[in-house]
RNA sequence: GUGGGAGUAGCUCAACCGGCAGAGCACCGGACUGUGGCUCCGGAUGUUGCGGGUUCGAUUCCCGUCUCCCACCCCA
């Protein structure tokens, strides 16, 4: 049997019912904000994500689904591509290729899949599902200012509450500007010279390959060690210093309850300043429902003008399950189920259900071979709200015998009055 | 990529020391030929993930492999 490869999966009904409530009510939310839709396609030039995410983060150095395309010619070497891993990339290099920055377009969403060669674990797939938003444009526009942020982060939690998540919690730092993070990462590795080897064995590591990664150590032991280390906003000059206060005191006047972490860091290379992320208590290993952060330089680096933005990528995957373990299903059962019964009735009964269904009524519709207790028992097991019975009876009279399956009312309704009679109960 | 756990009917899971592969739910038919849910009777479930080995005989033991789950690395 063919079976649906390593780390993707299908998306089944009900579920499914659960993802497009997500994805509506993101378009809702987002659009209160002037965000607009952008879809950039599910592959790119591989140099596209080397330069965009970095060469030495492990998406790029291991985690990418990259192959070499065909040459035009045969003597022509194939250029590489690469599925996209995430989609800030895609989108920062859409707003440079089109100049949307002179187009006045600097807020845009996407909804749609990525690809990460990675083991796959609960909410963690290789085809997995981001939403994400992007503030993107020249100075002038304002995409570098801490209102910016604050009303990033503001959506975000409007967004959360109004899908009914509950127990989110946000953490937001600075990471700084490049040469801010530089400065810091130097005096990292310096205090960690003297400590690391009294750390646990994964500190050790990281002490040399990525000292960030040590401030997010768990081990109870190595608290005290880190709790010494040198912080990030020690490193921070005025102008940062001032853009994270600000993003803070906005985001009091907007009522979002925030936490600061200073040991938050972001994995991807080319965030700077405020970085944040949501949690949720109910995932695993697997906490993190969304992050993101400013990222200044990201235009420039992909060959682009001046155009700091702020963004954050949503892993849906992971949004719909921590709905699954709080909602039940949404799914909208069925208003009414026709059973047709005896020769020819299929065709007064097709005829209803288009009208029935143009009224903006949910049917389902049977057929005239199956016996009336089967077709009960079909509309029973659907949740159906009514069955509709068209008899021979019912097609030469015009009066159709419409049942309550909760109730067990049952009434008889010209054809004329049904749609009326099913919407009003 | 590393370490551990698990794969048996559509679903959830049993099967003792190696001896005919089972139950509940769901499904189909009937009791009931124009009235569901409840009840009763009957029925079909299957490459025991896949491939090999040991054995008279393997769901069971061994090896390999695939997939999922948990954790690590990393990250949304």
């Amino acid at each position: 049997m063919i079976k649906a490869v390593r780390g993707t999966r299908d998306l089944l009904p009900p579920e499914t019912a659960l993802w497009n409530f997500v994805e509506a009510t993101v378009r809702e939310v987002f659009r209160a904000y002037n965000f607009q839709e952008i879809r950039t396609p599910i592959f790119e030039e591989t140099q596209l994500f080397a330069r965009g995410v970095g060469e030495e983060t492990d998406i790029v150095s291991k985690e990418m689904y990259t192959w070499e395309d065909r040459g035009r010619a045969a003597s022509e070497k194939g250029q590489s591509l690469t599925l996209r891993p995430e989609n800030t990339a895609g989108v920062v290099r859409a707003y440079i290729e089109h100049k949307l920055g002179d187009r006045g377009l600097n807020k845009l969403y996407y909804i749609g899949p990525q690809f990460r060669r990675e083991r796959p674990q609960k909410g963690r797939y290789r085809q997995f599902y981001q939403i994400g938003a992007e503030v993107i444009g020249p100075a002038s526009s304002g995409s570098d200012k801490p209102v910016r942020d604050a009303e990033i982060l503001e959506m975000l939690a409007t967004l959360l509450d109004r899908l009914g998540i509950r127990n989110w919690n946000l953490e937001i730092n600075s990471v700084g500007n490049a040469q801010e993070r530089v400065a810091f990462n130097d005096a990292l590795r310096k205090a960690l010279e003297p400590v690391a080897a009294s750390m646990c064995a994964d500190c050790q590591r990281r002490a040399t390959t990525n000292p960030l990664r040590v401030l997010d150590c768990k081990v109870p032991e190595d608290q005290p060690i880190i709790e010494k280390l040198p912080r990030i906003t020690d490193y921070l000059q005025e102008e940062s210093t001032r853009h994270f206060a600000d993003v803070r005191a906005l985001l009091e006047s907007a009522g979002v309850p925030f936490q600061v972490n200073p040991r938050l860091v972001r994995g991807l290379d080319y965030y700077t300043r405020t970085a944040f992320e949501f949690t949720h208590g109910a995932l695993g290993a697997q906490n993190a429902i969304l992050g993101g952060g400013r990222y200044d330089g990201l235009s420039e680096a992909l060959g682009g003008p001046p155009a700091p933005g702020i963004g954050f990528a949503m892993g849906e995957d992971r949004l719909v399950l921590a709905l699954q373990e709080q909602t039940p299903n949404i799914v909208k059962a069925p208003d009414a189920y026709i059973a047709p019964m005896g020769a020819g009735t299929n065709q007064a009964a097709i005829g209803l259900a288009k009208a029935l269904r143009q009224a903006g009524l949910v049917i389902d519709l049977g057929d005239e071979s199956f016996r009336l207790k089967k077709s009960f028992e079909t509309a029973s097991k659907l949740g159906a709200r009514f069955i509709l019975i068209v008899g021979e009876n019912e097609v030469r009279s015009g009066e159709f015998a419409l049942k309550n399956l909760a109730t067990g009312e049952q009434t008889t309704v010209p054809r004329a009055e049904l749609a009326a009679k099913l919407q009003a109960s």
